[in-house]
DNA sequence: CTTTAATACGGAGGGCTCCTCCGTTTATCA
DNA sequence: TGATAAACGGAGGAGCCCTCCGTATTAAAG
């Protein structure tokens, strides 16, 4: 009966691997947002009360750990977007959503490094994620776009998300100018 | 007849040391440029003919080489925005200052680092650097303000910085993306 | 409930980097 | 030409990264 994935027959996987798994994505998630990405994995390791051994068997690189750890967050984002949408008219919703994002990064700081790590990453590793946010973008500047509110598109809706990142950078108290960010963004892109 | 720093009425500094400052300084600047800030330390050392020890007792910490390193950079931006501002109008001065800074930004991506790294860091390290650019900023963005080119400074000068370096992080052929993200800030900005 | 074989675990170990410390060398000045 | 302040260089301790493999656990077969 079992369709399984094909010329996968074989056993149901161990408990305790996937039990271990999220202990480390747990731990790594704090690490990487109190730390940033260059957190001793040693210690994620320990924090999770793991061998490193079994981080590295289940994360071959740091970087997968952390893109798995991004992933996460990148769907939320994704969610919000789909959300705002389907309730707000179009140039309302791209700006909540960017607001939204600056808000993000201001309490997981793991997102400011993250784009960067991310945007110019081009390896397969981060993909998914990118395109998440990418998907988020242009939903809504798709529809503000067609809506006559912003310019057809010259502009890579990643490049504003990349400009509010820079801008998140900027050490404490940053939110204010990168609030005031989105507004000249989104002035600068009107028809 | 020699004024000093004041009490320092000891021996002139030792050439040698001069000598290995600078070779030091050339070393990080290749290392840096080619491999970013996290270039081993070591191997700068090793490139500059000069033992580990000499580097660490001319630059105490990474940063302090870092900074080192960038203040030059910086330095020549600098010098851009006072002769762009003697001879251009207001608005077109500022803008051709920012795509002289993206241009920086890609022969030397060792900016796009500094740059953030530099502005979060509240250490007194950088210091001198981020107010280089900022005095460059300001000169420029008072000048249009004061024309009536862009409306009153809401917008913190360093901000846009930090916007363009965040795009410039986009990995390889971004620098389009940055130029078109030029336009967007200034148009954004106008009154 | 045992047996068995696949699967996962943990951590020792090799290699690299960071940074300190101190014995040796060198340049300035008398 | 000394004397001595200043600078040099690299060995060494500590931490991190990642691999490798003997040991322990678990799902499934008997």
């Amino acid at each position: 009966m079992s369709a399984e994935i094909l010329s996968a027959p074989s056993r149901k996987p161990r408990a305790d691997a996937e039990r271990n798994r999220l202990r480390l994505l747990e731990a790594a998630r704090a690490a990487f947002a109190s730390e940033g990405t260059t957190a001793s994995l040693e210690d994620i390791a320990r924090s999770a009360e793991v061998g490193i051994g079994t981080l590295y068997r289940h994360f071959p690189t740091r970087d997968a750990l952390v893109a798995e750890v991004y992933r996460n967050e990148a769907e939320k984002l994704a969610a919000a977007a789909r959300q705002l949408a389907e309730t707000r008219p179009p140039l309302a919703a791209l700006r909540a959503w960017l607001l939204l994002f600056v808000d993000y990064l201001s309490t997981k700081l793991i997102l400011a490094e993250a784009l960067r790590t991310m945007m110019c990453d081009t390896s397969e590793l981060t993909k998914a994620s990118v395109e998440q946010l990418t998907a988020s973008m242009r939903l809504l500047m798709e529809r503000a776009r067609q809506s006559g509110e912003i310019a057809a598109g010259e502009t890579d809706p990643l490049d504003l998300l990349r400009a509010l990142s820079g801008v998140a950078s900027a050490g404490p108290g940053w939110e204010a100018g990168a609030r005031n960010m989105v507004d000249v963004l989104i002035r600068g892109m009107k028809a």
